[in-house]
RNA sequence: GCCAAGCUAGCCAAGGUGGUCACGGCGCGAGUCUGAAAAACUUGAGAUUGAGGUUCAACUCCUCAGCUUGGCA
């Protein structure tokens, strides 16, 4: 690898797009190669079967895996800290000279780790959430036009009418009222090489039949009970990993299984069309649609590594 | 067989003294998104069982047919 300029590979695409399995392929043909997983629900050390944590037993040494198990399951981990995490597998990399391979489906998380992005340096404030989080989005409107009007009428339709984002906005707001506006340095960003798995859509959907089916019988029900006993705050953020709300409802009989495995398979359906929809709007991703020729995309890469 | 109730989009479902675009929800489609992102949010397309009749006008009233559900000897 170039000593001066680091090359990042990212694989990315919807979930049950084979993505994971490619960059596996992809490190094999390398002398050495990490692997860094972008994705926010396995980056939490509980709910492997859910979040399908698929790493094959017999991984070669000369691959190493990061991303996985690195938050706890009663944190708040958020996308700061995600990009924390990424750099310093990033910089270790470029120490070792060792190729890496991003790959993962949290488009958010990978836009941030390729970019500086601004504001994500502002903190949460809890104290300013607790305090407005319960008021209407009329409310919440109002508030942000009085302190922030540039940033009010910047946001669009969707944005307007959604909390979470008009909080957002009221937060980085406060932040820069206190005058600690910091600057951050736009460090030098290594090179990334974007490349998109995109299946036809009906394939994705029949493997994300497969995979529900299969991991509610591998012991997804029993990975939520033990959740349940070990993290009771069911308003922790790992809560919201596809399957967990589905499967409580089972828990709590308001739902027959086969319900279950139908909504859960709804609801990763959906995820991986909202994915679509994100990284068909990035710029810059190479696309590949039906089968990958690993070698070729090898050959490629090997330029790029030289 | 008789009586009763009902039949509104793919599914569930509200409505009105007959009178412009027929509530909703689910599902389906299309999007938004810089510290919750497997999150949160926005948005679109779909309907009056069929045939007659009354009327200026019927999804709403009448008749017949079909189907569904409940009750009865």
């Amino acid at each position: 690898m170039n000593k001066r300029k680091q090359h990042i590979l990212i694989i990315c695409g919807p979930t049950a797009s084979g993505k994971t399995s490619f960059a596996l392929q992809l490190a094999k043909e390398l002398p050495k190669a990490n692997i860094l997983s972008c994705d926010s629900r396995q980056a939490y050390q509980d709910l492997g079967i859910i979040t399908g944590k698929d790493i094959p037993d017999d991984l070669s040494p000369k691959i190493k895996f990061f991303g996985l198990n690195i938050f706890k399951s009663d944190e708040r981990s958020n996308l700061a800290d995600f990009v924390r995490y990424s750099q310093k597998i990033i910089n270790d990399s470029r120490e070792s000279n060792t190729p890496l391979i991003i790959v993962g489906g949290t488009g958010l998380y990978l836009k941030a780790i390729t970019q500086n992005l601004s504001d994500i340096i502002i903190p949460p404030n809890q104290k300013l959430r607790q305090k407005i989080e319960k008021l209407s989005v009329q409310k919440l409107q109002n508030l942000l036009q009085k302190e922030n009007p540039q940033k009010y009428s910047s946001l669009n339709h969707s944005d307007i009418m959604n909390p979470r984002r008009l909080i957002r906005a009221l937060e980085i707001s406060a932040y820069s009222h206190r005058g600690t506006n910091s600057t951050k340095k736009n460090e030098a960003l290594p090179i990334f090489h974007w490349i998109g798995i995109l299946p036809d859509i009906d394939v994705i959907k029949k493997q994300i039949h497969q995979r529900v089916a299969k991991r509610i019988s591998a012991g997804s029900i029993d990975e939520v009970k033990q959740l349940l006993i070990n993290f009771p705050n069911n308003n922790l953020p790992i809560y919201t990993s596809l399957g967990v709300p589905q499967i409580i409802a089972l828990l709590e009989g308001k739902k027959t299984k086969k319900e279950t495995i139908e909504d859960w398979t709804k609801a990763e359906i959906d995820y991986a069309r909202r994915q679509i929809v994100w990284f068909k709007k990035q710029p810059g991703i190479v696309w590949y649609d039906k089968s990958i020729d690993t070698h070729s995309v090898v050959t490629d890469l090997k330029k790029i590594y030289q």
